[in-house]
DNA sequence: CTTGAGCCTTGATTCAGATCAAACCGCTGC
DNA sequence: GCAGCGGTTTGATCTGAATCAAGGCTCAAG
């Protein structure tokens, strides 16, 4: 309802630092212009909601820095993650205008907005976006896909396994490059949003955690610092074919 | 491997009972012109696979008559089904070269093919075209958090019911309009299908739709003809929010 | 009419993960 | 210094669904 939101000073695309990978990343110098037009920066604390599910939206945006969560919630509370948003991730969907999920910010989230009207006009003018956009959804529906196997054939030893697996190959991405040898990162997410993400329990996800700890899969530095010494054997735990076959 | 696809008399686009729903129905008559030169039609038996994970693929499609399944198999033999693609549905992603998922006909199957490399020249050209893909991709996506939310925190039940209404709903959709007070439909899938989309065992799959038939629930004449008499009693038994809130 | 294959149901038992319960750790604010 | 709180760990117990194991139903082929 009220928002905490702060304004930003613009900024121009040209520094920003989804510039390639978000939906503007095909644009070409008259088109991001037209973007910049029609854009602004919203703000959020970590842990603030930024939409409800059935408000009304009428923003699309992309994720500049932070972390935000896509849920679902049931009437007698049971929650389920339903999307894990990193920088330059897309929220909302042209030509809806209520949001379909709860989005919350899980660390401090700066968010690069359009409105929709505008943002829809520019779709149908100028191809780029609507490619890309069309490119990054069809990503989402994989990542989905491989998430639903996830949830509906793994041991939570495996989901925690392939969670810590997903998060420190995303995290790989956006750094430039780690020392090798041994991959090292923090998770975003609280026990308990790791088991929305998950579908357990946040005990079993301790558990688990625990468990691969002890059997030297993982270290731990305080509570959120993970050190994966072997990532091949962090990857035999998730139960996933050995290799990734990430072809085109 | 071998193709035991038949070869089908060609079909003029005009008369296709998913000319208004397909990833062709924004299409003009000059696109939909350019469409029908590079189409074909392929024809798969029940229980064909059409193709293989990580097999190459060459071409995408729509799907004209007849249900075909998307499913992830890991090493060990544990399988989740990640998609259910009835009559317009889409298959393949354009600019991917391999296939991600089996994809198997559990009915027989038609299917509108189109050769990949034109097909995404034309995407390039025609907007109409990539317009109802992204639209239709943004379905699919949001019925993969709907699926994830099911797989995540429902109970066994609550799986079942789930199931039964999507396919009642998706059923009503394309049916043109049944009798009243009381909805029925076939089944299109095996308990063990079932079991596959639900992330279950085809046991427990068996013991719930026995259970919801004794509490009255649903009927069942055979082991596939269902019949629900109160639609918003299956409801109740899903779990999710009473108000469907399918609002655009 | 019998046989067998595929699919489905039902029962007995087991077990992975949920639930219930307690306590701990590392902060921040007083 | 310590009270309080959010996040976390760990233990004991319970339970829903998996697993293991028979049979049953239907239909097609012999």
């Amino acid at each position: 309802m009220a928002h905490h939101d702060l304004q930003i000073t613009s900024q121009d695309c040209g520094d920003c630092p989804i510039r390639h990978r978000a939906v503007c990343s095909r644009c070409e110098a008259d088109e991001l212009a037209k973007l910049e037009q029609i854009k602004f920066y919203r703000s959020y604390q970590a842990g603030q909601t930024v939409i409800w599910s059935g408000d009304r939206m009428d923003f699309v945006a992309s994720v500049v820095t932070g972390i935000a969560t896509l849920t679902q919630t049931m009437e007698d509370g049971r929650r389920q993650m339903v999307g894990l948003l990193l920088p330059s991730d897309f929220v909302g969907r042209p030509g809806r205008s209520t949001a379909a999920y709860d989005v919350t910010a899980t660390t401090d989230l700066v968010m690069c907005c359009f409105r929709k009207k505008p943002f829809e006009e520019l779709m149908q003018t100028t191809p780029h976006v609507a490619q890309r956009l069309l490119e990054m959804t069809l990503d989402e529906l994989d990542a989905a896909r491989e998430w639903m196997l996830l949830l509906g054939r793994k041991t939570a030893r495996e989901k925690i396994a392939s969670l810590l697996a997903i998060i420190a190959r995303r995290d790989a991405s956006l750094k430039p490059k780690t020392a090798k040898g041994g991959i090292v990162f923090d998770l975003p997410l609280t026990r308990e949003e790791m088991a929305d993400y998950l579908g357990l329990t946040l005990e079993t996800v301790s558990r688990q955690v625990s468990a691969l700890k002890r059997d030297g899969v993982i270290e731990l530095e305080g509570k959120r610092h993970i050190i994966v010494p072997d990532f091949d054997r962090l990857m035999e735990e998730t139960g996933d074919d050995s290799d990734g076959g990430y072809l085109n």
